[in-house]
DNA sequence: TTCGCGCGTAGAACAGTGTTCGTCAACGAA
DNA sequence: TTCGTTGACGAACACTGTTCTACGCGCGAA
């Protein structure tokens, strides 16, 4: 099928530039690169593909969709963390809390990938070796297998649901003043609450708004769950 | 200012028919009806509308915006729990626990108020009695202040964690075929793993995979937080 | 009774989203 | 040189939350 003669002359021929192909790598690490500077919510197909100078359509020949690119990077986050090995049954619960912390630590400098990686099992390889390590110090610490198994469910649950809450704040581009300025108001909240249906809202409303901040919640939450653990294991 | 003679008649008179006002309560019903028999992914604003017959914009006169609908039904997931009380300092980790399943069980009830919980502070009238029941219970633990304030922060936590991951799989309308047979798959990939650097994976591939289904994970979790929480009562 | 005002209603539009369709250029094999 | 395959990608589809704007009804004032 030859052309119509009377067509108008070819566009001006898009001579495709010499650039370098798309791959999966350049994917993530563009979703990465947007996602740390600019947050989860930032992370969507049509920015990637126009940070790459392309069309949205160009990157499901490399990424199945969206989740799975999520997935991606959460298994790149999961690789940031570099966690104590080896296992050491002297200091498994020290070892515990370290690992624990590092998680957290890689999470927050990715804000995002919390938001990411809660509500899917991960099971990319370098979330297989976080998990590899996990076992590892809880075996190390003399827990029954079935436990073992599930503490490493429930732990990487407990410190992405932190991440994730502190990347909601930091999503509303929340400066300390402003979260000084909620927790006032949420004093202040619970201080005109009826005193005869919630006294102790009230009574404790120092310490439940304490420690939203900083690390001391979270070292609360590590411990809670490390002496748990460790009463199983101290029953054997 | 009259008619002009020359107007078409009057346009088949959209005549208003006499339905009931929209309120908060009618839109909050309607939300809370499609997420339980769609999911909360099928929640919008849009739907929501639709199924009050009248357009989206009417929605805003009643409701801020999306978030603090999810707020709303957030509420009613906390109202529809009744907890135990009085707290009896003989039984406070059993009433804990007790607490906790209940939790679970009404989020259960209404799939994808977890999606909607998680990472943000529930501050509505029914959430925060659900807070002071815990707090009740703790303080009947003789846990101390700050340890009773972050322990309310963590518990929710957790619950909201594991009812959300449950409700990942049932947006995904998983049948437990469809569970036992992604856990088939999962028991494979384990064992086609390299053995020199995953072996505990691999050794742990059946109480990795075991108690998906029912609430032996769920069980674990919350003794684990329970044990953690009374051994910083016992060191008082 | 009539006027005017305000409030609730709601259609249309805006700026996004993930994903798919169909086309087009480039490249290796025949 | 021609063919077939593959990757790239603009356009479009079906959505989303939210806002603008006009419209009509009920209610209080005159």
């Amino acid at each position: 099928m030859t052309q119509s003669p009377w067509q108008p002359i070819s566009p001006a021929k898009p001579v495709r530039p010499a650039k370098e192909p798309l791959n999966r790598e350049r994917i993530v690490d563009t979703a990465l690169r947007v996602m740390i500077d600019q947050g989860y919510e930032a992370v969507s197909m049509r920015k990637i593909a126009q940070e790459l100078q392309t069309g949205p359509a160009s990157l499901y020949a490399h990424v199945a969709n969206k989740k799975e690119l999520d997935q991606l990077l959460v298994d790149r986050a999961a690789a940031a963390m570099n966690l104590p090995s080896p296992p050491d049954p002297e200091r498994w619960q020290e070892q515990l809390k370290e690992a624990m912390r590092e998680m957290l630590r890689a999470m927050r400098t990715m804000p995002g990938v919390a938001r990411a990686a809660i509500g899917a099992v991960p099971l990319g390889e370098a979330a297989l070796r976080t998990s590899e390590c996990l076992l590892g110090i809880l075996k190390a610490g003399g827990l029954p297998d079935q436990a073992v198994a599930w503490a490493v469910d429930l732990i990487p649950l407990y410190v992405t649901a932190v991440a994730f809450e502190e990347n909601v704040q930091r999503a509303d581009q929340w400066s300390p003043e402003d979260l000084e300025q909620f927790l006032d108001g949420l004093r202040s909240y619970f201080a005109s609450l009826p005193a005869d249906r919630f006294p102790l809202t009230m009574a404790l409303a120092g310490p439940l708004t304490a420690g939203a901040a900083g690390d001391d919640r979270f070292e609360f939450g590590i411990s809670v769950i490390t002496a748990g653990l460790a009463s199983l294991a101290e029953r054997r």
